[in-house]
DNA sequence: TTGTAGGCGTTATCAA
DNA sequence: TTGATAACGCCTACAA
């Protein structure tokens, strides 16, 4: 049976009262008595319960704030439902989460959300848009002691606890791997991007040329083109690039717009009569529009990144802080990269 | 803040008590004043607060007893390790865990296990050997008032509350789904089964043959071997295998037994100097033999079954049921098939 | 049939 | 600086 504060108690001759002080560093101790209840701690092998924990922290009522670019993003529903799933646990400690949601990627919009919620709040995250306006604001929040913590995008220069989300730079190499087995690593690839600037995207394009160059040198990667993850952009960039590119059989989107981008390829393949051939496809996300896509054939596959996952990990690392005043213990958690192919969605 | 008992039995203006009995059913109720307190904890949303059962749960102290056919099988470790994280989370109930691996299949043996566990524990966790005896003494002990739930390996013919593991059906459509990507839907195709007895590998098998049939009409199946998973008969078996069939470009491993299947076509390459070409192969699980292999490239990739999360699940469904006395809500827990190559390990 | 009281481990408050 | 006490939600033995 494993140990509890009361037989630590007991063993050092003080109250419980006094070891809790010790063992949570509140300080009030004659630091010879705080170094034996230390010492029989350590001896006793001392975990803490967490259902103690639990019930203990119900008096307290924290709020969780959440704010996220989800509006008109279906990406979005897989994370708001691992947050949803989180909020059952967090409120056996009390715990509220309020999440609010914004459309686009405007930074104004996201300061007024982060105003209004920092007089409710005692902690917030964030899916933050790599401004140095959010990042001035994350810090100034931290200093008044609420703690940030990013979602599916980082922001460089800001004193965010920590970032949970996609390892894009392996998304990206994931991805040119699996070309490269479709291609017999021969591929002449096109690259569908949401737009550079997006750091994500970027990472993704860097991972992938990183495995083309290191292991599918024959690989060739022809052309890169912007989607603006709008489907008419994307479906008109695709088919320039396909024109400019007519040997092209390969392309990796690495950004929303798959439908777009696949309808481009349909129709060269229907016009490009004098040299019919395949282009393999390969996406990223598993969104509704994706699966439908995986299920038809028209891609290959898809790199995925755990949205489920990303939601709940980071309301647990918060009510885990507010709990037991314990930061996480690295800056990244990183989700897998999932490929997913018909036969295992 | 979310509802307890104490808010139910004011407003029914019953006792603590009473609303215990007939949230949980114990009985010894006025029908009315039943039917009045079920009504209100609808009406209120009440969920029960895990810490506080967690909390009280501990004055019971049960014990989990495991076995698995574990010694001397690597693959196994991950899933210890994941029984291991979730006896963490046990203990907090008072419940203990208590594990015994075995080495090989004998039948007798594992009855030996279990006649010796039955007398120290309250719930069953086993990794079965597929045997009417087995089964006999799985339902033997249900009517003991221990429970059984299944792991990695299911049985036919027995009263397991569930089983917790591998979709092999699945894990093989998957297999094939990525040699037809690799061979462009033209492989020739050569399957290395540990043993066709064994329920999961035949199962793996039918699932490569379905998506073969369905999916990749022109993908050839020329053979299949039993390694009987052990390295050297595999090592012989493949390169018969590739003897008889010179023409195979691709090989499905569905068991153990990894580093002789690619050691055998190592060597056939060698030798086979009129008409080398690649053979593409694909393994399952992860094991630290098999991440070599993807890390050297002499396998494309691996269809993997999550077995960290075959252990914590087990674990966790049967702390469920000694807790709060439920059973676990289906009969089957399937793990998902992963993909992975070497970018994404 | 129903109510009361004490305890599970932890923490906060108040008194000493 | 330290100790005593009550509370968090749930369960159970015992009393009424």
């Amino acid at each position: 049976m494993s140990v509890t504060i009361k037989q630590i108690a007991e063993k050092a001759g003080v109250s419980r009262g006094t070891v809790d002080r010790v063992i949570n560093n509140r300080g009030h101790v004659k630091p010879e008595i705080e170094e034996r209840i230390q010492k029989i701690a350590v001896e006793l092998g001392y975990r803490p319960n967490a259902a103690g924990k639990a019930l203990a922290a119900r008096k307290k009522s924290f709020i969780i704030g959440v704010i996220l670019c989800a509006r008109g993003n279906e990406f979005f529903d897989d994370i708001l439902k691992g947050i949803k799933g989180a909020e059952q646990e967090a409120s056996e400690f009390g715990i509220q989460v309020q999440v609010m949601t914004m459309k686009g990627y405007q930074v104004e919009e996201q300061l007024r959300l982060m105003d209004q919620l920092e007089e409710q709040i005692h902690f917030l995250i964030l899916n933050p848009i790599n401004d140095e306006r959010i990042a001035r604001k994350i810090n100034d929040l931290s200093e008044k002691n609420i703690p940030v913590i990013t979602v599916n995008t980082d922001i460089e220069g800001s004193q965010r606890l920590c970032y949970v989300g996609c390892d894009y730079l392996k998304s990206g190499r994931t991805a040119c791997g699996i070309l490269g087995i479709a291609t017999d690593g021969k591929g002449q690839v096109g690259i569908a991007a949401g737009s550079v600037k997006i750091l994500g995207h970027n990472q993704r394009i860097r991972g992938f040329f990183e495995t083309q160059k290191n292991r599918f040198p024959d690989l060739r990667i022809l052309d890169i083109i912007e989607t603006e993850d709008d489907k008419e952009t994307g479906y008109a960039q695709t088919l320039a690039m396909l024109k400019r590119h007519p040997s092209m059989d390969a392309v990796y989107i690495a950004a929303a717009a798959a439908d777009g981008v696949c309808r481009a390829v349909a129709d060269w393949q229907r016009q490009n009569m004098e040299s019919p051939h395949p282009v393999k496809i390969v996406g990223s996300d598993l969104t509704p529009a994706i699966t439908k896509l995986l299920k038809e054939e028209k891609i290959l596959g898809t790199i995925c990144q755990q949205p489920w996952t990303q939601g709940y990990q980071s309301v647990t690392l918060a009510v885990h802080y507010l709990v037991n005043g314990q930061k996480p213990d690295r800056q990244y958690f990183y989700m897998k990269n999932e490929i997913k192919i018909p036969e295992n969605l």
